[in-house]
DNA sequence: TGACAATGTTACCGATCGGTACGTATACGG
DNA sequence: CCGTATACGTACCGATCGGTAACATTGTCA
């Protein structure tokens, strides 16, 4: 399924940069870093060096650039899922484990911003906002493919543990741009070691 | 040490409401179910029946009733969590579990939107921003009080316990907007049960 | 009743918001 | 050399942003 945008700029390399390409790589950066909401589509075309109708043309709105943004993040986001599922194949305990230690890293990072999805949720609390559909898509299948991940790993409460380890990533995306480098998030491999092996012993208490 | 709003409008009740009373009341409920960014000035002063410049009287900035905002946020947060903790004293994980029985309830409400002050963090990103330095300080204290509360359990790594129900108590307050009712939250008190036990055993691995 | 302080009101400010009508430059095929 | 299509820029729109100057109203206490 194509995107909604008219133009995919990231189709192919080796050409100077379009209008578009270069709006939305600026678009990417200033959401992510400062917020959907706070940035100003003539502040993005300034900094692209480009001009407004050239946003215009590219996407029908700062809306559905958003939602471009998104998608791309989207796509970013499995990637790096991907990889730590391909590092451990037949591993589901050891695939989500290393992709938690890269999150925990990732949010010690100085100018670490969280998620950009769940940001775009918090700033957009419309449910048929183009930039939460977006999101909401990617949070819906990460929760399943968390709880079959759980269910793999033979928890006794598959459906808990995916769900308490969707809850770790949220809070480690929200506490590491909170209290940055040294924070709660540092833990999140941690956390979700001590929660797996918690939930693979017998049923537990009633 | 006294807020910085020239007025504290819930001071005390029986009077009929001030503006800077209408002003903060309204703005609670529009800037907790929007966001601060989506709501103006105008939309405040218009939905509590005064004008513009009985909001500026009252408050100096729009940033600073946001702050405003938090700090009520502040208020109201501590008095359920302490409620939970009076609720069982002397036994700190029945305290931590009954607190997030009780969050799990609130975030599968219809309309729930998250913790007000961790939205005004992903809202904000500058450091020095007003509504993010009160949002800052409350989460401080509640790490501050979480690992305590983990020491006191006898948990084997106290801090990583206590970051870990912090990492819990975000990723309720994101997913609780994100997904609605039915949604991961719901697990939260769960989860924790399942972590703080965890953490109460032997050592663990290496 | 008169003076003062607190509060409310009308009307306005420059800046920025998202978005657009319309003209211009460049590349390419005939 | 011309016609056409594609890509980009100039200049502008009404609406809304946060914030304010100047004036009117009210309550209180002497």
């Amino acid at each position: 399924m194509p995107d909604t945008n008219k133009i995919d700029p990231a189709a192919e390399t080796g050409h100077e940069p379009r209008a578009a390409e270069k709006i939305l790589n600026v678009a990417r950066d200033l959401f992510y870093r400062q917020g959907i909401r706070a940035i100003g589509v003539d502040e993005i075309v300034r900094t692209a060096g480009v001009t407004k109708p050239s946003l215009y043309r590219s996407f029908p709105s700062k809306d559905e650039l958003a939602a471009s943004y998104l998608r791309y993040y989207d796509r970013e986001f499995w990637a790096r899922f991907d990889e730590a599922v391909a590092a451990h194949p037949g591993d589901p305990r050891a695939q989500i484990l290393a992709f938690l230690t890269r999150v925990g890293k990732r949010t010690q990072k100085p100018g670490y911003r969280g998620c950009g999805m769940t940001n775009a949720v918090v700033e957009y609390p419309e449910h048929d906002h183009p930039a939460r559909l977006v999101s909401e898509e990617n949070k819906r299948e990460l929760r399943r493919r968390l709880r079959a991940m759980a269910k793999a790993m033979g928890a006794s409460e598959p459906d808990t543990l995916g769900d308490g380890l969707l809850l770790l990533i949220e809070g480690a995306y929200i506490s590491g741009q909170l209290f940055g480098a040294g924070g709660p998030a540092r833990t999140v491999a941690r956390n979700a070691e001590l929660l797996i092996d918690a939930s693979l012993a017998k049923p537990g208490r009633a």
